[in-house]
DNA sequence: TATTGTTATACTCTATAACTATA
DNA sequence: TATAGTTATAGAGTATAACAATA
């Protein structure tokens, strides 16, 4: 079956998402047997690089509300992975941190990671990728 | 505050994901003013380019199960937008088609988005962006 | 038997608004 | 008064499993 999708592929926008989805289900396909998100990926590097931020501090990391953090936290906490200490400085917040668990499974995460998303760009030699990701930083503002 | 982000920017899906998510909550900003979504404008453009296309093929050609263009139908439908005809050769289906309130709607977002895309774009000059959608559909295997 | 649309159900991600404890 | 975490609520988007109608 053919399919006409007009002036979507010309669009960054639409590329970025069809190959951003993509990526997504190879990474739930390898990662995943870990039960693990991109998006929770993502949040445990961040604490494990920022040991002590608290919620508010991690939802501007990431870029989303600090409402939606709660569930998130709640998730990895369920799981073990990451501990609510009480902050020293300001007890309305909490200094975030990994568990040892946490830590172990993020060690064993890092690798596959890497080589899931190098698997991820093989279409592609070195120099495109490092063109690719200096492209996107652009678009960021980075 | 300075962030930690550890080997996330090192990742093409990292920096897929952020470069994403701005470029939507653009589309919000501009485009959004018609209370239409890029995956709205998606389907409002693939059904147009394809007119009698049934709710299958269109989950097909978005890549997502038929459940759930139900619900997007649904919603479109219930805005007038789009059309549910019985289709001639099979009872049990439907042929998609735009409305005219669609259509009408559709050819005003076009140049919103053409204009919304190439402001997203504005980091990089024309021979880049080419480049960058080029990469993008080789990480898709087009 | 297989396919189309649908429903019921569930889960993730996201946000806004209002609450409480604390600053 | 402002901020941190939380809750209630809402909405989009996604999927699986099962069903009736039709092929």
């Amino acid at each position: 079956m053919s399919v006409n999708y007009g002036i979507l592929p010309s669009l960054i926008g639409f590329n970025l998402r069809r190959t951003q989805v993509r990526i997504f289900q190879a990474f739930a396909e390898t990662v995943g047997r870990f039960d693990i998100t991109p998006g929770q990926f993502g949040v445990l590097e961040i604490i494990n690089s920022n040991p002590g931020f608290n919620q508010s501090e991690l939802g501007a990391a990431m870029g989303v509300d600090r409402s939606t953090v709660v569930a998130v936290i709640d998730r990895l906490e369920g799981r073990g992975l990451v501990v609510r200490a009480p902050s020293r400085r300001d007890r309305r917040s909490y200094a975030l941190r990994l568990s040892d668990t946490g830590k172990d499974l993020l060690a064993k995460l890092q690798p596959l990671v890497l080589e899931h998303d190098r698997l991820a760009g093989q279409n592609l030699d070195d120099s495109e990728v490092k063109k690719l990701i200096g492209y996107l930083q652009k678009l960021q503002g980075t």
